[in-house]
Parts: structure tokens; C-alpha cells; sequence
DNA sequence: ATTCTAACA
DNA sequence: TGTTAGTA
């Protein structure tokens, strides 16, 4: 398929779909007419490359990684190299982290629209405000 | 009509 | 990242 279809079965802009390929994930081939042709598993690949982005990886390391997972889901390196295991308990750490940030982040805007809702725009709690303003700047 | 590369602000 | 240009 061209680029345009797996551009639309993924939900990704195609513009990133280039980036990817120039970063060294899923390379397509060419046909004649030099557009990109990639197969039918380029789906499934685009959407876990997606899925590892959002989680936070570096496409550094998703090219090393990528290339070593089974078809379908489930993140599991073939060749586990011991260079390669250093990498993924750093990331890991910084999941971690990242996931205490989202957690802290999640309970104060929730506790901050919550409060919106049941006072009006004025009224509301001055901690809640700080806490929200806090999560959503990254701090702390 | 679609895609391609490259590059600008 | 949007976008535009000039192609194939």
C-alpha cells in the first residue's frame, strides 16, 4: 500500500510516517514510480512504533528494539544484548517516573475540575488551583 | 489525483 | 509541524 492508505488505517500524518522512515523505522519499498510501498504489516508496526513514542522512547531506541519484536504485540526482545537490556531498564526508569508525573498530574486537575464544576469559575479552592497549575507545568 | 524531496520562517 | 514548490 501507498503511503496515503497506511497514513489513514494508522491515524498518523504522513509527514511522520516519512520522519520514521528517515529515523530508520519501518523502511518501505520503492516502486517504479519511486512512492513508497509498504505491506500489509506495516499497520501493526506503524501503530506499536506510535504506541512506544507515546510511552515515551526515543526513536533511537525503538530502532534498536524494534527490529527484534514478535509480529503482532507484546514488547519482547528477541536478542536480548547486554548493551541493549541497559538501555531498556534506563527507559524503564524513566517510564516510572513519567508515570508518577502523569498520576500526580491526572489527580490534580481532576480534583481542579471538579472543584470548577461544583463552585463557580470564581470560588474555586486555592489548592486545588495550585496543585493543577503545579501538575500541568511539569514541577516538582 | 497522489506522492516525492527539500527547504523556509 | 505546516506548508509550499516543482516533479514524476
Amino acid at each position: 500500500m501507498r503511503i496515503g492508505e497506511l497514513a489513514e488505517r494508522t491515524g498518523t500524518p504522513r509527514r511522520m510516517l516519512r520522519y520514521y522512515e528517515e529515523q530508520g523505522l519501518l523502511v518501505p519499498d520503492r516502486s517504479a514510480n519511486g512512492y513508497r510501498d509498504y505491506p500489509e504489516r506495516s499497520v501493526d508496526r506503524v501503530l506499536q512504533i506510535r504506541g512506544l513514542l507515546d510511552s515515551g522512547l526515543p526513536t533511537r531506541v525503538i530502532k534498536q528494539i524494534l527490529p527484534c519484536l514478535k509480529q503482532p504485540r507484546a514488547i519482547h526482545v528477541t536478542d536480548a544484548t547486554p548493551e541493549t537490556m541497559a538501555t531498556l531498564e534506563r527507559e524503564l526508569d524513566r517510564m516510572s517516573r513519567r508515570i508518577d508525573c502523569l498520576v500526580r498530574s491526572r489527580d490534580a486537575i481532576s480534583e481542579y475540575v471538579a472543584a470548577v464544576r461544583r463552585g463557580g469559575t470564581d470560588g474555586v479552592p486555592e489548592p486545588a488551583c495550585e496543585a493543577a497549575q503545579e501538575a500541568v507545568s511539569g514541577r516538582r
